[in-house]
DNA sequence: GGTTAGCACTTAGACATGACGAGTGCTAAC
DNA sequence: GTTAGCACTCGTCATGTCTAAGTGCTAACC
């Protein structure tokens, strides 16, 4: 019994069953293959990797499906990632181009990247932990009311109302603005924190008050902006494949309102700085997604953020995954270095 | 055959059929009714009503159900909205305090609508036809960069980066900001465009070139802002009512993800300023919804604005319609005047 | 040892059958 | 206008049978 072939059996089971939905059995496999041997060693081989956990007979007399093992044995050694078609590649290209709005490029990936490989796609904001103040500006709404605006430098802009507690003038706030901004323009967001106070220090008395107040606004900005947010398409794809979430596919769709379980599997995923990451099933951290899988990647500078599809585990990987690299790529290419 | 009666049936049959998922029969109706007549007499009241198309026999055995234009009737004439619970509301104002934030607000109102109601909770971004320039700031970002923010009365903010086209001193842009800010601070936003040119025109010659960029950036700011958006939320709950589309949820995915479709079915609805309107299967605008029902009201200054929720018909409309409305109201309490 | 052919065995699914019950519509009496 | 009674219609469920698909195993083969 030749190793390579049972590799190959187990690629051939998982093409046939994401294709066809259907357990797929010995004989249609030396018929759709040429394998060069006949139904009887394919059955051996089967057993055997039955044995070993990576296919499995829903019942005594159906043909196999791949386990999650499976997959995932099938995901890291044997499928050789499909590249995009011409038509494909110029897709991406004119869908992204022509935009430098952050919301709008997302925006626009996701509903891409859902309708290129049909399921639910997923593309979480840059985290902006490395992004720096760029500008920070306050606008006098009313004699107490400042709008204080929180610009970094990948485009991204926060704003909020902050009531300073006490009247200011025009020319006050200017003066203040111009105090923060001195001070803070090039910090990074993360560091905010610890230069806040300094800078309150700085102002004169009178408008300490106001300052302190302007302090936790900013503050409170840079940590909303480093709190993640993520956008995402195509949950309607989630109905059509009905079928590949047997209980319903109601826990998928609360976990994919709970932006929370989804950034924190993102995260979790792709250590891996260049390559596809896929979490297969039970292997996603969460209950609900027992029966999906995500295949996710990073992009933008230090790849830290993250771009993926999920679906059913029953999906084209390899699709998939050159989707999800080639959208990723052009990304980062947009959002520059 | 008394017609008041012949209400109170279709009222009884509505009443059972959203409650037990089953078609309602005649017996089962005296029963659980104390209606003192007999279930013949009912067989009649419903041959009748059948006859005028408000309740319908899936098949010849069985009891029968609401169609689309019975539940308007009980929408219309019978029921009685059901006043909140003491609960319901404590969670409704403990849930939407302490926060001034306008997607914070939205964020929360959808949830708790979501979970008050077990459906979708939708909601719409206060649109700004009539909201007013209350600020407008230019940030230079570098020599040919300049960053246009605009504020609205409402609180809303919208930025974008903007090529000028030529290059910039700190004081030019500082000299543009005063001038645009000067002429069009109170502007409504729906008249921007008219308001634009002559500002332009105002502008020294030498910077006359990046004043129309600016110009050109500021319209654009402006129709996205009047280019409306929504906030969703609980969507798993469709999930849950897997049963009440027959067909499949997939379409009533799609029109939630088409925003469009749904803002405009929520525009479409509601000319009643106080009310509470509903839009029952087959009555809405998009096939997709043909299975489900939207109530919606409007909410914040002048009722423009929409927030609403999403179910099958088979849905407890006058629970339903009292959790819109009490949401509503106290959205616009909090958003003020 | 690995491969093959053949065969008994298992099982899901499709189909037919019949009993049952729920519910209707109609008629005749009140 | 209301009611009782009854024949009739269908969907549902349980039961049984048959078929096709696919397996595991054994014995022979190279």
């Amino acid at each position: 019994m030749s190793e390579p072939r049972k590799l190959e059996v187990l690629r051939a089971i998982v093409e046939d069953y994401v294709h066809s939905r259907e357990p797929v059995g010995s004989k249609a496999l030396v018929e759709r293959h040429h394998l060069g041997v006949s139904s009887a060693t394919i059955r051996n081989d089967m057993a055997a990797l039955e044995d070993e956990g990576l296919i499995t007979a829903p019942h005594t007399s159906a043909g196999r499906i791949p386990t999650d093992k499976g997959y995932r044995l099938f995901v890291d050694q044997i499928s050789a990632v499909k590249p995009l078609s011409q038509a494909e590649r110029r897709a991406i290209q004119t869908l992204l181009e022509g935009s430098d709005d952050l919301d709008d490029v997302l925006e626009r990936t996701v509903r891409l990247l859902s309708q290129l490989t049909n399921q639910v796609a997923v593309v979480q904001y840059p985290h902006l932990s490395r992004a720096m103040v760029r500008h920070i500006e306050f606008v006098l709404l009313a004699p107490r009311q400042v709008l204080a605006v929180l610009i970094a430098d990948t485009g991204k802009v926060e704003q909020r109302v902050i009531d300073v507690g006490q009247e200011l003038s025009d020319e006050a706030v200017a003066g203040l603005r111009t105090r923060f901004l001195k001070s803070l323009a090039g910090t990074p967001l993360s560091l905010l924190p610890q230069a806040l106070p300094a800078v309150v220090a700085s102002c004169e008395p009178a408008r300490r008050h106001a300052a302190q107040a302007l302090a936790r606004g900013l503050d409170a900005l840079a940590s909303s902006t480093r709190e993640e947010r993520m956008v995402m398409a195509g949950t309607a794809n989630l109905a059509r494949s009905n079928v590949d979430f047997p209980l319903s596919i109601g826990p998928v769709l609360e976990a994919l309102e709970e932006q929370v379980v989804m950034l924190r599997l993102l995260s979790e995923m792709a250590q891996d700085p260049r390559g596809v990451t896929v979490s297969i099933g039970r292997e996603n951290p969460y209950d609900g997604l027992a029966e999906a899988s995500v295949v996710a990647t990073g992009y933008g500078p230090g790849s830290s953020a993250k771009v993926g599809v999920l679906g059913p585990t029953r999906m084209d990987y390899p699709t998939t995954m050159a989707a999800v690299r080639a959208v990723a790529r052009y990304l980062s290419r947009i959002l520059g270095p």
